[in-house]
DNA sequence: CCTCATCCGTAACTTTGTGTACGGTTCGAG
DNA sequence: CTCGAACCGTACACAAAGTTACGGATGAGG
């Protein structure tokens, strides 16, 4: 099998896994029945990545790659476009099916270690790009605050708690309205805010890191 | 066993798990395991909880009783001071190991019904606490916008991603001064957008309900 | 074509957890 | 004090999943 020919494989396997895990959620997903779907043997699966925490970490990397791809595709050639266009799509692919049982896979993860590639593989890779927009702004006078701190900011309006809530099921998926609403007015709240200075010198960039859970 | 001793019975039961869950995490805590820590017998545990998703509702209800108390008994007479007391609190309780602990059994649940107790026994306890303090702002004139949507704001400035960053492991706990930071930036921020009417007539209150997983 | 590594389909093994059952003990009501 | 419900500690039955193993088939390289 040429490397080729393994990747694509991979990417067969994986979007099994990600039919099956949409389906049956994290508990209900086992390897011999992502096997089986992907017309695979539970041996291939063992020895192409590790155990089954392996396989979530190689789900949660490819669909970072894809999430990464549809951001970097998004039209606009203002930076304020950019950012209309961007937030819809990053909105739905946050909250959208696969995004939250791979998070879901995360906070159920024994191991503790997905967490950790949810950080680096996504919110690590996504954020830099918008910062770049935020950046843009600067260049225009339109941004006061630091372009890492006003990415933060506006992602903070534009998912909030949202996430978390369909992620432990505590809300359904909004519709594609909502979203677009959401988006515009996280967009709107927060060039009003970065216009003027930051109201507080205190640290305006989160933390990233991740705790071991045993 | 009368009712105050079953009472007083169940909140033993309820630490034991708390204890339980926060060591091991919900793969990891099996319903033999809390019968033994609280002194218990399985068929005691299946006979008051039904099954483990019902003790896992118990320890959702107990834990967001617990937590509305926190809230209702923080300090402040004027509604800008309560909210100045009530974040620091609230997201300490957001971000604390119980809190995280719950979000994820609900995120990892198969049945996929703890989510709606979560939305009813927490936040839709917590909202209308701080949108009666928004509230109050709005009779003061320093809220111009619906106290419910005041609320969610401050919840998405308060939040944000933290709490989905925490429950997938993707985050350690931040500091207390952190935490101290972030509410006071909240807090600080929406003030002051809250001040002039809201950008857009889009919906500002999401709505709540959820989703079954299978 | 041949050879060898590896993939597939299937099976086996081990472990663990959920939920039920049971004998003895405890508690509360009469 | 007696009696019955229910709680405790322990055991049991069953199911399922994670991981490894194996014989035959396949694919790539020489």
């Amino acid at each position: 099998m040429t490397d080729t020919s393994r990747e694509a494989r991979t990417h067969q396997i994986a979007n099994a896994a990600y039919a099956l895990l949409e389906e049956r959620g994290y508990g209900g997903m086992s390897m011999l029945a992502v096997a089986k779907r992907a017309r695979a043997s539970n041996e291939t699966l063992y020895r192409w990545f590790g155990d089954k925490t392996g396989l979530f970490r190689a789900l949660i990397e490819i669909n970072a790659r894809s999430v990464t791809e549809r951001l970097d595709n998004a039209p606009g050639d203002d930076p304020r476009e950019a950012l209309a266009a961007l937030g819809p799509i990053l909105l739905g692919l946050l909250l959208g099916d696969r995004a939250v049982a791979l998070n879901r896979a995360a906070a159920a993860d024994p191991t503790g270690s997905l967490g950790a590639v949810l950080a680096e593989a996504g919110r690590a890779t996504v954020l830099p790009r918008i910062a770049g927009l935020f950046s843009a702004l600067a260049g225009q006078g339109a941004c006061a605050w630091p372009p890492e701190a006003a990415a933060a900011l506006y992602v903070d309006l534009l998912a909030g708690d949202w996430q978390v809530r369909r992620v432990t099921g505590a809300m359904a998926r909004p519709s594609e309205e909502e979203q677009a609403a959401r988006a515009q007015r996280a967009l709107a709240l927060c060039l009003s805010i970065i216009a003027e200075p930051p109201p507080l010198a205190a640290p305006l960039v989160p933390r990233d890191g991740c705790i071991n859970k045993d």
